[in-house]
DNA sequence: AATAAATTTTAGACAAATCTAAAAAATAAA
DNA sequence: TTTATTTTTTAGATTTGTCTAAAATTTATT
């Protein structure tokens, strides 16, 4: 087992990763602001990070994870990820509520279970927001989740959500088979209306702006 | 919601209702003795829960919780057990293994997780221990769990595990169509040999006292 | 009942994580 | 390029939970 680490430090780390991720290199307000707390709070533990060999830090120079801080990092995330489907999927709450929870779940350090409950969850790539869940090793695929808009034409994709739940958008879909998990493809855009013409099953539909704005779907890349 | 309380005040409250379900009343030692820790850091503790107004604490006099403080309790080890239950139940841990992760467990914060756990598990009524799960107003079913030996004349209880896994004990059982979840009774005890007489489903059979201390029963009170 | 032994509490210290207020350094503006 | 502003760090304090060593109290023994 690698050594165990504090709450308050773990989620130092998953902040300092999150903010590396959008920004490149991080800074104390960035991280003092992410984690509701005095930038000299966020000093005093950078200099506690830095001693553990998790943080490569110079003050007043910014500072970023090392291999092994982003290693300890990516396995929070895997946990945080794992709960938040295990709520939404098995207990069956929104996945707006189950944030809060997770960030608790999270830090419970038996590896065992972790591996366990993404065994029973049957290995699930993505979360309930879509963000990818990192594998025991920490690696991920990296899925992007877009509406058909947006999908690269010629990217083979799966339908991952729908965003208007009305009536009559899903009787629309349903026509044109389109559902949950369906794996299309857009093959031609048209720039005068914005209508798609996209393949699905070896068939050609044709597809409204109004209704590709409304099918999000997911590709890994 | 409730207040909240940390980790470690949590596990006094919890170890101080054991000590006093066996002792009625608890001492400094005891506690130190169960949670691993000094006698002076147990009083500290003390002081703190009785201004928290968990406890009722004379100094040197000993000390019990409040109802207050047997409610808190409770909730704990309902969590506790449920997380045991899951783990057992649903991730495939063995029994023996689960009372540490638990320990982790039963801190998490959210009383509509757990209720919504309760309910996924099917609203069990024991652990995998066989002590009883309090419900989420914090009663419970006192069950007895005895080996048939030990079970009370005329006491209806039911099979709840088999000690020895052997073939020819099962093919024995089976034989005589008990199983796990059956509805007994013992009628009579022979003295002479410990055999007995049992009821099923009607039915009289007879039980040798090597097969009996094999039999584990439960039973409500 | 007086003394010895065990238990419990107090006093004072320490580590972790946080804070406020002030100082130091970096960045932006004049 | 000085000066002003913002950011970051330090210094010192606070809270929670723990500890050791010594003092207070209770219980057991002679």
């Amino acid at each position: 087992m690698g050594p165990k680490y504090s709450s308050s430090r773990e989620n130092y780390l998953k902040a300092i990763f999150h903010l590396q991720e959008i920004h490149g290199t991080v800074t104390t307000n960035h991280v003092a602001g992410e984690l509701q707390t005095r930038p000299a709070s966020v000093t005093d533990m950078l200099k506690k990070l830095k001693a553990q060999k998790l943080l490569l830090y110079e003050k007043y120079k910014g500072f970023k994870l090392n291999t092994e801080g982003r290693k300890v990092a990516l396995q929070i995330i895997r946990k945080h990820r794992l709960w938040e489907f295990f709520l939404v999927e098995k207990l069956h709450f929104r996945w707006d509520e189950v944030h809060e929870i997770a960030e608790e779940l999270e830090h419970i350090s038996s590896k065992k279970l972790i591996d366990r409950l993404d065994e029973f969850l049957g290995f699930p790539k993505t979360d309930p927001h879509g963000d990818p869940i990192p594998d025991s090793q920490g690696r991920w695929t990296l899925t992007h989740q877009v509406d058909l808009l947006n999908l690269p034409v010629n990217q083979v994709a799966e339908v991952s959500s729908i965003g208007d739940q009305s009536a009559e958008i899903l009787e629309l879909l349903n026509h044109k088979h389109i559902a949950l998990g369906t794996r299309l493809e857009v093959k031609k855009k048209f720039a005068f209306d914005n209508s798609l013409e996209i393949k699905i099953k070896n068939q050609s539909v044709t597809i409204s702006e109004h209704v590709a704005k409304n099918v999000f779907v997911k590709y890994d890349e």
